[in-house]
DNA sequence: TTACTAATAGTCATTTTGACCATAATTTGA
DNA sequence: TCAAATTATGGTCAAAATGACTATTAGTAA
């Protein structure tokens, strides 16, 4: 590679980056994972992970580790925190900093690659044991997307850009644990002035068709500076 | 020293800790800077920071730095979250993670040492250029603060253990910035049932004196259990 | 044409909010 | 001793938000 030859190849060998990349599909809420092809838990399905080269930042070898292992780019990932517990890694110490995202799981096609053999969505439901600390990891990321799920809308990145209301309120339902009033929820959404309605509505269901919305982040931003504050 | 001969000295040299430390002390919002007695920004205002040692986790490395540098112990650190742009540590490349908590200045009394030449409370609004990415660190943790004092009771944290109504609003007027209505404020938290009133009344005030009350985190537990939702 | 399903709209009592106003308890200084 | 000043504390009231429902509508399926 000629990048390697321009750029010594020097990793941070003490730190590396997890991402927990969050989908919803079929009414589930799903996590990326990879089958680890090489290295200490090879075999393993693990969160898509890997070392920091030592010229570039963390935040550009979490998207190029996710999207070298995955095939999935040009996403908005966040960091969620360092994790650096003593024992987190079998051989030697290394202290890890995770990363978070919401994606729809349509927009993108799988392709592992790099140290990762195989890559798939995993129903939060039914996640394997996990090596490392990548359990604390999970249990850290979905606590933080309860959380936030409920501040900030971000749940519309886990949505087709056209979604019914009802489509919204299942998955707040499935990240939150609970069942929510449909009437209550709509009056809620719709007083908020933030969705777009589309002229377009539902296809190919057996009942009347719903209308659908998109998110548009500019009138968001807008109204932010309006002091809104977006609860659910 | 003992513990140098049982565990070999061994730091990780590519990351560090720095703490941010909020203080609230006559009205005013500080926070805990250090003067740096050695390495590359001798002489300099910066936050407290250090490397992690190998065998140390990355939460025990925070506390140990702290209480070295400014003699401030016993105290919550809870991370903030790592920062590693590439060129924020001029003469290698340094991860840093930052840890972040709130204390009651008049509690602890500072003995700077270790690296650290001096230490001292700021205030907020006169803190000095700061060398590497500190203004960042702060930056994320101030706004960190903004947050969570609207979403969690640690403002108390800030305050002696018995105070007025009119200091609590006055701590989140100035960590808000902005003017609250008094006895608006005063219904909310009084509905609330978190505070425990005390016997006592404030003293040497040249008018009413004020009912002091204190914040039990006992209460607050039970109230969680209860779905109570702390929210200014 | 009739059941079924979900969409959409509306009701209503209760609670919460925001913007005030009123009175009470102290201290200070004239 | 009394008035002014200052803050504490409690109350009012209309508007807005919430939670628990009910009603109606539009479309599918059989």
């Amino acid at each position: 590679m000629k990048a390697a030859l321009q750029i010594p190849y020097k990793i941070m060998d003490s730190v590396s980056i997890d991402c927990l990349l969050f989908g919803f599909n079929q009414g589930t809420l799903k996590i990326l994972m990879v089958k680890h092809g090489e290295g200490i838990s090879k075999g393993k399905w693990a969160l898509p992970g890997g070392w920091i080269n030592y010229h570039e930042s963390i935040d550009d070898a979490a998207s190029r580790i996710l999207k070298a292992l995955t095939g999935v780019s040009n996403i908005y990932l966040e960091q969620l925190r360092a994790f650096g517990d003593l024992d987190r890694y079998p051989t030697k110490r290394v202290i890890t900093i995770a990363y978070f995202a919401l994606v729809k799981p349509e927009n993108y096609s799988l392709h592992p690659g790099f140290t990762a053999s195989d890559a798939k969505w995993v129903d939060i439901k039914s996640v394997p044991k996990l090596p490392y600390d990548h359990k604390k990891i999970l249990d850290f990321g979905f606590a933080h997307l309860k959380h936030k799920v409920r501040h900030e809308p971000i749940g519309f990145n886990l949505l087709p850009k056209k979604f019914t209301l009802l489509a919204l309120q299942e998955l707040y339902e499935s990240i939150l644990g609970n069942p929510l009033d449909k009437s209550n929820f709509r009056r809620k959404l719709m007083n908020m002035n933030l969705l777009v309605p589309s002229k377009e509505k539902q296809k190919d269901v057996s009942h009347r068709a719903a209308a659908l919305y998109s998110f548009d982040k500019k009138i968001y931003d807008r109204l932010l500076k309006e002091e809104f504050n977006f609860e659910l």
